[in-house]
RNA sequence: GGGGGAUUAGCUCAGUUGGUUCAGAGCGCCUGCCUUACAAGCAGGAUGUCGGCGGUUCGAAUCCGUCAUUCCCCA
C-alpha cells in the first residue's frame, strides 16, 4: 500500500476524535494529581460557531492539551449560556413567522416554545467544537438554566438581597424600545451619526417679545421639558435670572434655572432640561426638584403627554415637529451635527434613556477585592496592559441593573402581595415567600395573593457564577469537586466582555468562595477581515469555520488562527493562514513518508549522522526550553512559531537532509532509531497545536500498545544542552551556505560534486567537516597552506575557503566582491575604534561591553588582512 | 470631553534592566531549480530615517517631552 503524497486530514480527524472519546481521555475526576482547570466562556445556546469562537477555543485546547501532557489532571468544562435577550429575540421572530404573537401567549406557553427551540438548536455549537478537536470534558457540559444552576442563581439573588446588596428602585435605564426591555450600560454601543442640531426659541414668560434660544438634537422631547438651564457665570443671560419660559407648542410655563453643569460654549448656552429622557437632565432634575414628564410609551411611540403626537413613533415625531416649530416661528435654524447615539447591542434599536423601576446590584463595595486582586497580581492579565482599562472601570463602577423585561431566563424571586412600593418579599420559593410576606404584612397572605415579579435576571447575573456553579459550589458548598477544581487556572476570553463577565466573576469569586475564580486571564483579540473590519454575521465577511476545517483540516485551521495572534491583539484573519497551517501538516506528513520509506540495515553509522544526531539533540533541547518559557508567558503564537521553525527548518531542512542516505541506499539502524526518537519528541511538542496529525503519525511511526496514545504522552523533559555542539554546527552551517552560494552564482547543479580547500589562518573547528562534505556534496575537503588560484572563494572566521572551478571564474567579479566586503569591514572597524577612542565611552561603559568592542576590533583587523592579501593575489 | 493602548520591512508582529553585527521572525515579494519525502516543495536574495521633532546619555527602537496618526473604553 502506498503512502499518499499529501496528508489527508478528514479521515484521521474522525478516527482519532472518536478514539479519544472512547478512551475517556477528556474526562476528569478528582485524584491525587494537580488539577488544571479551564471553564469555557459559554457560547449562546442557540449560537453557531464563528471565527471568534475558533480562536478562543483553539487557545483553550492548546493549553489544556499541554497541561494533560505535563501530567496534570486537565479538566475543560464546556457549556452554554441561555442568552436571554438574544434567544428570546430569535424565538419571538420564529413565532412571528408562524403567525404567532408573543403577546398572545402566556408566559408558560412562550417558555414551552423557547425550550423547544433550545432543544432543537442548542448544542449545535458544541458539536462544531468537536470538529475543531476541542478536548472538553463533555460529561460535564453545563447550561446556565440547568435546574441546579438556576437554583444557585436564585440563591445568590436572595443572599445579596438579604445582605442589602440588591435593591429595587426607579432609575434612568437604557431602554430598548424594540426588545421592550432595559439593557445594561455594557449592552449599549455608542456610534457617531450625522444628525441635526435644532435651534428653537422659547418665549420668556410675561414678556411681549423676549425670547431665548436653545439648541437640541431631540426636538420631540420639547414636550417633556421641565426647565431651561443656564450657567450662572454666563454674562449673556443675567437678565434671565429668576424668569420663566414658555414651552413651544404645549405652552407650559417652566422655570429658568442656573447650574454650572451647562457648557457655555456648546450651542447657545441655554439648555433645555428633560428629566425623563436624558441621563444628565435627570440628575439636574433631581438636584433642582423639577417635574419629570415622560412622553414616551415603552415601544418608542409618544403617549398622551405628547399631545397631538400621541401614538406616533419618536422619529416620525421629530420630522413632524420640525415642521410645526418652523410653521409657528419657533425654529430659528438647523445645523448639521455629529453626535454619538447609543444603540442596543442586540436589536440595534436606538436606546432611549428611560425612568423605570428596576432591580440593581450595589457594586461599590463588592468591587473592591476584585480590583485589588487584579492590581496586585493575584490574578494575572495577559497582556498585562489591560489592567489599566480594568482599573479605570472598577474605580468608576456603577450599580448594575439586573432586571430584564423578558420571559426567557431566571424569573426574579421577588413576590408582591400588595400595591404599595414595599409590599414585596424576596424568597427562593413561593412557600418561603408566603411565610415572609405574612410576617411583613402582619396578616396571613395566601398563595393566590402572591404575584411573582414578571421580569427575569440579566444573563450575566447567571454567568458570573460560572466557575463556581459548574462544580455545584453554591448548591452543594464544599463538595469534593469544587474543592479540587476551584480556583480554576486560566480563562480565555475577549476583552469586550472584561466588564460584563470577567470582572463580575472575580467579584462573585470573592463573595462566594472567598477566593479568585482563576489565576490567569488570557485576552484574545477581535477577529477581523483583511480590510480590518470586525467579522460579523451582518457584514457576511466571516468564513464558515466548518467549511474551513473541511478544506484545510482542523489542524491547519487551528494553526491558521493562532499563527499571528498575540494576546490582546486583533487577529486579521485570512484563509491563506490556514493554508500555511495545512502546508505545515503536509510537511510533517512528508517527513514521516521519508523516514518510513528507508530500508534499514545493520551497517556502519556514518560520521555525519553521528554529528547530526548530536546536534539535533542539543538543538531540540535548546528550543524546548524556549518553547516552555513562551508557554509560561502565555505567548502562544510565538510558541507555535518556534515549533514551526524547529520542525520545518531544524528537523526537516537540516537534520533529515544530514542523515538522509543516498538514493536507494539503506540506512543504519542506529540512525533510524534516533531519528524516530526525535520524531516522537517533535510530535509531542506539536500535539497541543495539531493534535490529529500528531496522533496519526505517532501510531504509524512505531508499533503502539493499546492506550499508548500521544494525547496522554508525557511532555518532553529538558536535557542539558550541549552548547559546544551548537556553536560548532553554526560555523559548519555558515560554510555550507557559502558553498551553496558558490553553486548558485556559478550555476553549478547540486548533483555535481565539488572540491573544497581550506587555508587555515585562524582557529578552526573541523568537527562538522563530515557534514559539510555531505551537505555541500563535496568530493574532497582538504586543508592547505597556500591560497588556491583560479577558484571561487569565501572567508569564514578569517579562514579562507576555495572551490576551484577551472576557467569559468570571473576574476573581476571576484575582486569586486572582495572589495565590497573589505569596504564594509573597514567601515565597521572605524565605528568600533571610534568608540574605543572615546574617553567617555571607556569611562562609562561596563567592562563587558568594552571587552566585546575589543574583540570586534581584533576580528575586523584580521579579516581586513585576509581580504587585502586575497585582493593582491588576484592582481 | 475623560481615560487607556498602539505606531518597527509590502502584511502580521517580536525586540527583557538603554550596550554582542540590534534593526529581527513568519507570510508575501524577487531569482534559480520539477535535485526520488514534500512545487502544499528546495536553494538563494532584497526590503526599514524603528511615525515627526526636540531632550537626557559615552551610547536610544528602548528613557523623557511634544506633535501627528490610529484603535479601544467611558461620558
Amino acid at each position: 500500500m502506498e503512502t499518499p503524497k499529501t496528508y489527508e486530514p478528514l479521515k484521521a480527524e474522525e478516527k482519532w476524535y472518536a478514539h479519544w472519546m472512547e478512551k475517556g481521555y477528556f474526562h476528569s475526576v478528582p485524584d491525587d494529581r494537580e488539577a488544571y482547570t479551564i471553564v469555557i466562556p459559554p457560547p449562546n445556546v442557540t449560537g453557531v460557531l464563528h471565527m471568534g469562537h475558533m480562536l478562543n477555543n483553539t487557545i483553550q485546547d492548546v493549553l489544556i492539551r499541554r497541561a494533560r501532557m505535563l501530567g496534570k489532571n486537565a479538566c475543560w468544562v464546556p457549556g452554554t449560556d441561555h442568552a436571554s435577550i438574544a434567544t428570546e429575540a430569535k424565538v419571538v421572530q420564529k413565532l412571528r413567522q408562524e403567525g404567532i404573537k408573543k403577546s398572545d401567549l402566556t408566559r408558560d406557553e412562550f417558555l414551552k416554545h423557547a425550550f423547544e427551540w433550545k432543544d432543537k438548536h442548542g448544542g449545535i455549537i458544541l458539536e462544531q467544537l468537536k470538529k475543531l478537536g476541542a478536548s472538553c470534558d463533555w460529561e460535564r457540559t453545563s447550561f446556565t438554566m440547568d435546574p441546579g444552576y438556576s437554583e444557585s442563581v436564585l440563591d445568590v439573588f436572595v443572599d445579596l438581597y438579604k445582605k442589602g446588596r440588591i435593591y429595587r428602585g426607579v432609575r434612568m435605564v437604557n431602554w430598548d424600545p424594540e426588545a421592550l426591555t432595559a439593557v445594561s450600560d455594557e449592552e449599549v454601543l455608542h456610534k457617531e451619526v450625522n444628525s441635526k442640531l435644532f435651534y428653537v426659541r422659547y418665549k420668556i414668560a410675561g414678556s411681549d417679545d423676549q425670547w431665548l434660544t436653545i439648541a437640541t438634537t431631540r426636538p420631540e422631547t420639547i414636550l417633556g421639558d421641565s426647565a431651561i438651564c443656564i450657567n450662572p457665570n454666563d454674562k449673556r443671560f443675567t437678565h434671565l435670572h429668576g424668569k420663566q419660559a414658555i414651552v413651544p407648542i404645549s405652552n407650559r410655563i417652566i422655570p429658568i434655572i442656573q447650574d454650572d453643569y451647562v457648557d457655555m460654549e456648546f450651542g447657545t448656552g441655554c439648555l433645555k432640561v428633560t428629566p425623563a429622557h436624558d441621563t444628565n437632565d435627570y440628575d439636574l432634575g433631581k438636584k433642582h426638584n423639577l417635574e419629570t414628564i415622560d412622553i414616551f410609551n415603552d415601544n418608542g411611540t409618544l403617549n398622551e403627554k405628547g399631545l397631538h403626537y400621541d401614538g406616533l413613533d419618536r422619529f416620525e415625531v421629530r420630522k413632524q415637529i420640525e415642521k410645526e416649530l418652523y410653521d409657528k416661528g419657533y425654529l430659528v435654524k438647523t445645523e448639521d451635527h455629529i453626535n454619538k447615539i447609543g444603540f442596543s447591542e442586540r436589536t440595534n434599536a436606538v436606546i432611549e434613556p428611560k425612568l423605570s423601576l428596576q432591580w440593581f446590584v450595589d457594586m461599590k463595595e463588592l468591587a473592591q477585592p476584585a480590583l485589588e486582586n487584579v492590581m496586585n497580581g493575584n490574578i494575572k492579565f495577559h497582556p498585562d496592559k489591560l489592567k489599566n482599562t480594568y482599573k479605570h472601570w472598577m474605580d468608576n463602577v456603577k450599580d448594575w441593573c439586573i432586571s430584564r423585561q423578558l420571559w426567557w431566563g431566571h424569573q426574579i424571586p421577588a413576590w408582591y402581595f400588595g400595591a404599595g412600593s414595599e409590599d414585596y418579599v424576596v424568597a427562593k420559593t413561593a412557600d418561603e415567600a408566603i411565610q415572609l410576606a405574612t410576617v411583613k404584612a402582619g396578616r396571613t397572605i395566601s398563595i393566590s395573593e402572591l404575584k411573582q415579579d414578571e421580569d427575569v435576571l440579566d444573563t450575566w447575573f447567571s454567568s458570573w457564577l460560572w466557575p463556581i456553579s459548574v462544580f455545584d459550589g453554591l448548591t452543594n458548598p464544599g463538595n469534593e469537586e469544587i474543592k479540587y477544581y476551584y480556583p480554576t487556572n486560566d480563562l480565555v476570553t475577549a476583552p469586550e466582555i472584561m466588564f460584563f463577565w470577567v470582572a463580575r466573576m472575580i467579584i462573585a469569586g470573592y463573595e462566594y468562595m472567598g477566593d479568585i475564580p482563576f489565576k490567569n486571564v488570557y485576552y484574545t483579540g477581535i477577529v477581523r477581515d483583511k480590510l480590518g473590519r470586525k467579522m460579523s454575521k451582518s457584514l457576511g465577511n466571516s468564513p464558515d469555520p466548518i467549511e474551513l476545517i473541511e478544506k484545510y483540516g482542523a489542524d491547519g485551521v487551528r494553526m491558521g488562527v493562532l499563527i499571528s495572534s498575540p494576546a490582546g491583539n486583533d487577529l486579521p484573519f485570512d484563509s491563506s493562514q490556514c493554508e500555511q497551517g495545512r502546508n505545515f501538516t503536509n510537511k510533517i506528513w512528508n517527513a514521516y513518508r521519508l523516514v518510513s520509506a528507508w530500508d534499514v540495515r545493520e551497517i556502519e553509522q556514518p560520521k555525519s549522522s553521528i554529528k547530526a544526531i548530536e546536534w539535533f539533540d542539543a538543538k531540540f533541547n535548546q528550543e524546548l526550553a524556549i518553547i516552555n518559557d513562551l508557554f509560561d508567558k502565555f505567548r502562544i503564537s510565538e510558541a507555535l512559531m518556534a515549533i514551526y521553525k524547529l520542525v520545518w527548518d531544524d528537523f526537516c531542512s537540516w537534520y533529515l537532509e544530514m542523515i538522509k542516505p543516498g538514493y536507494e541506499q539503506p540506512i543504519d539502524s542506529k540512525t533510524i532509531e534516533s531519528t524516530k526518537d526525535f520524531f516522537e519528541q517533535i510530535l509531542k511538542v506539536i500535539q497541543p497545536f495539531t493534535p490529529f496529525i500528531a496522533e496519526e503519525i505517532w501510531h504509524l511511526i512505531r508499533e503502539r500498545k493499546e492506550g499508548d496514545d500521544i494525547i496522554i504522552a508525557e511532555w518532553p523533559k529538558i536535557k542539558a544542552v550541549n552548547q559546544a555542539v551548537l556553536d560548532s554546527f553554526t560555523k559548519g552551517e555558515e560554510v555550507i551556505i557559502n558553498i551553496r552560494n558558490v553553486r548558485k552564482q556559478n550555476n553549478i547543479a547540486n548533483k555535481v560534486k565539488m572540491d573544497l580547500f581550506i587555508k587555515k589562518n585562524n582557529e578552526i573547528d573541523s568537527s562538522f567537516d563530515s557534514v559539510i562534505v555531505k551537505m555541500g556534496n563535496l568530493s574532497l575537503l582538504e586543508y592547505t597552506e597556500t591560497a588556491i588560484s583560479n577558484a571561487n572563494s569565501f572567508i569564514v572566521n578569517s579562514n579562507e575557503y576555495y572551490i576551484p572551478f577551472g576557467d569559468s571564474i570571473d576574476i573581476e567579479a571576484e575582486k569586486a566582491k572582495l572589495k565590497e566586503e573589505l569596504d564594509y569591514t573597514k567601515g565597521f572597524l572605524n565605528s568600533v575604534q571610534k568608540k574605543l577612542q572615546n574617553e567617555k565611552f571607556m569611562a562609562g561603559a561596563p567592562d563587558q561591553v568594552v571587552v566585546m568592542e575589543r574583540k570586534k576590533e581584533a576580528e575586523a583587523l584580521s579579516k581586513i588582512a585576509v581580504l587585502e592579501e586575497k585582493i593582491t593575489s588576484l592582481n
